[in-house]
DNA sequence: CGACCATTTGATATGGATCAAGCGATGTGG
DNA sequence: CCACATCGCTTGATCCATATCAAATGGTCG
């Protein structure tokens, strides 16, 4: 695949979780999967390449993202610790993947969790619910993109926030370039709408990686529609 | 549901299809569906309203989309005929639909869809690939939206070309404002796009519906990426 | 400390929205 | 059957949000 993969010395993680999981997924992959480390910016698949693996992320994230004729990236998504990805509708990637930082996954082969659904509807009732959580991105993602910046920055930082549970502090992973590539702007529109929202009191940004929602309903006034992105943790 | 929504006479439809299909779904719904008719603009369902049957597109089109609340309104999808839509991850529905034509649908309770799927493997799949097909579709929609305005029209054209395989002339049964909420732009835009495509001989407009292409490699250049979108066609 | 890279800020250009009017087809009533 | 109203679409003029181009700032690592 790529000259930076290289396999963790296999000492397996401690299985906490119950040997007969509600998720026989999870199970499958912590119990079979191989894990894995990538430095940043690292290639995980390409575009193209058969998709003959699925990942989850243990810790650090990684992008999504579709390569444009004209030098222009599309990032479809982001994958935080505990989310799964790689699972694609055909025989091939339809987009490339990515290590935004620092990254440690777990990978198990495609054909055996396919194997597995076939025995078990539990899995296989869980790979189409993966496949419904990348839709329902998806079509969020849509909805952002038909809004103003000022909307589909706010509308990140929400999403972002759903995700990292952790109150009113975010550590965004991600350059600039990646936020302004998944929300089809430049980095001078998002640094800007950042700025303007931090002005405005709504946010603050101690550092630029780092974001304070200082008051959250005017984010959500802002973003207006859309409803809340339930968006693709593993449940 | 809608006071427009009417049983057809309940003359079923002779199955031309064999009684043991390799479509098991479609032979399902085409012998335990009921025919529906809507006129032009009826109100199939509405967003949030219990996701409790599936569609069949038999004649006409039909949208989906969701209504926004700064009056604005973004298409997800168009539906004809040999489509399948209304298939939702969750209990409700998370888009309208509405007839754009007179339409006549076939209509199939969920939970019977559902039942069979957990009997017969080859449904379970089939619905799965419904999800996977609009998965694809919303990927393709987010492609389509970080484009220019040429880019967008000039994609849609190739887009509805390619599920009408009918040579080089679309008739197009949505109106230019359906058009506009699909690609995230006015109307005025969309007009303009196409009369500029005319003026350069990419295409010939008849009428204002019916659009000739005469140079899809141009098209495709204008396009520029993105791939042929597959497509919401029940195999 | 100095080089490098990410981010912000500023000045200007431009694509598409908005506002407004005209045009052509369709249908209705006199 | 024609005149007129209506509706969908096109065309034109102007405005504005965001892109583009350019430079300054700041933070990180050798």
């Amino acid at each position: 695949m790529d000259r930076f993969i290289r396999r963790e010395n296999t000492g397996r993680t401690p299985a906490t979780e119950p040997r007969v999981s509600t998720y026989p997924l999870a199970s499958a992959i912590a119990e079979m999967g191989a894990p894995m480390s990538f430095p940043r910016d690292a290639e995980i698949y390409r575009e193209s390449n058969p998709a003959n693996y699925l990942y989850k992320v243990i810790s650090g994230t990684v992008r999504t993202f579709k390569a444009l004729s004209n030098g222009r990236r599309q990032i479809r998504a982001f994958y935080l610790p505990g989310d799964i990805f790689g699972v694609e509708t055909g025989e091939k990637h339809a987009f490339s993947a990515e290590a935004i930082t620092d990254a440690k996954l777990v990978v198990i082969e495609r054909k055996v969790v396919v194997a597995l659904a076939a025995r078990d509807n539990d899995v296989a009732r869980q790979l189409w619910s993966l496949t419904s959580r990348e839709l329902r991105h998806a079509q969020d993602h849509v909805l952002l993109l038909i809004q103003s910046a000022q909307e589909r920055v706010a509308g990140f930082l929400l999403e972002m926030a759903n995700r990292v549970p952790a109150g009113n502090e975010i550590e965004l992973p991600m350059p600039r370039q990646d936020i302004a590539d998944y929300l089809g702007l430049t980095i001078e529109t998002v640094s800007r709408m950042l700025t303007h929202l931090e002005k405005g009191a709504t946010i603050a940004l101690p550092t630029s990686r780092r974001i304070v929602l200082r008051n959250r309903s005017a984010l959500n006034r802002i973003n207006g529609e859309s409803g809340a992105p339930l968006y693709l943790t593993t449940s």
